[in-house]
DNA sequence: CTGTGTGAACCCATTCACAGCC
DNA sequence: GGCTGTGAATGGGTTCACACAG
């Protein structure tokens, strides 16, 4: 495996190959092709092996790859075996339910402050969490955070990411329906239902 | 305008032109250029203009985008300009947090049914609609649904999902976190928070 | 002169096809 | 014989650069 800069799309798909291991893969299969993943996933086989070869050669020739110790090189490739703090800004409808999310535990993510600049909502608790007056979101410093959550709306958003990333925060996970601007060494990644809604009726004949 | 197919990444990035010309654009720009929408979304100009020319010629060369009309073409192009009739299949927590997002009813579309499993759900109402058994979702071809969004655990939801295609629906939005299988001819679009979710480490330095 | 529309050049990602290993 | 790992070939998407319209 020569070094080759990592296509971000091989990154995109690692997740999405470690669901597939997780939840597609039966337990009892020990051992598993990348035709077999490649099924599962409705993607060809041989991307599945390229994206692999880019961090080393995990399969056995002639056999597959083991799919326990799989599940662990795409974890570690993704950071995912280590905890990651996170804080949440915003206390909405959105907010909460980001923290009833499954998927943050799953894979790693500890939501440890909430914070929100509605008095009424400041000094309350959900899932025991104490809800920060987000001016003192600047304090977050201190502490060992390295990832933000924005739920708050279209307008506050930019104000909270420059905060953040003030505060030291390099990666943002953006759920406020809005382009945010940051610095290139920080990582935002935005997530807008009403944008993949918004394509899907372009498929659709209409009926 | 020669013909040439349209690429799927054009219109992935539709939706996000629609969403900087309503929100990003100053209402009193009543004509705006592709270097300035550019500037609002951190794009190359040149994509914005060439994504446009697959579909005509929207703007007046030494002047700009008409940014009223371009809002319209793009509705247009998206089929954003009829309303999409969806049908809910599962009124748990993500079910629910779906209907209450507003970006459904700015694009257009109206979720006018709900269906679910759970005795205890059936025959009640969110949001003024009853909750139907699911084992209904059948007549759905009887009515004019096109859409179906599935907000179902892992498990059950291919077998909605095959459901949804024998009712006629040609689109559907998957909000359960695994893949789902259905003919060419349907569109699926899944949206998985935890992938998203899951890349964001790889790209933040471990402090 | 300004900004669109678009071939052409470039760059990246996917897929093929097969050598090499189990 | 079967499946991985990977150069080489292909295909698609982005960016450049400029002719042309206002």
């Amino acid at each position: 495996m020569r070094y080759r800069k990592i296509p971000d799309e091989t990154i995109r798909r690692l997740p999405i190959y470690l669901r597939g291991l997780l939840f597609s893969a039966k337990p009892a299969d020990k051992i598993i092709s990348s035709q077999q993943l490649a099924d599962f996933l409705s993607i060809n086989p041989a991307q599945i092996r390229k994206d692999f070869s880019y961090f080393g050669s995990f399969g056995t020739p002639g056999v597959g790859y083991n799919v326990e110790k799989l599940i662990k090189q795409i974890s570690k490739i993704l950071k995912l075996n280590v905890r990651h703090k996170a804080a949440l800004v915003g206390a909405g409808n959105l907010g909460r339910a980001i923290l009833a999310y499954p998927g943050f535990k799953i894979y790693g993510f500890d939501i440890t402050a909430i914070y929100d600049n509605d008095p009424k909502k400041i000094g309350k608790k959900i899932e025991n969490i104490t809800i920060e007056d987000v001016s003192n979101l600047t304090l977050l410093k201190k502490q060992k955070f390295n990832l933000g959550i924005i739920a708050v709306t279209r307008e506050a958003a930019q104000k909270i990411a420059d905060t953040l990333v003030n505060a030291g925060i390099r990666g943002i996970l953006n759920f406020s329906p809005c382009h945010i601007d940051v610095p290139k060494k920080v990582k935002v990644i935005t997530i807008d239902i009403a944008m993949d809604l918004a394509r899907l009726p372009y498929y659709i004949p209409l009926s």
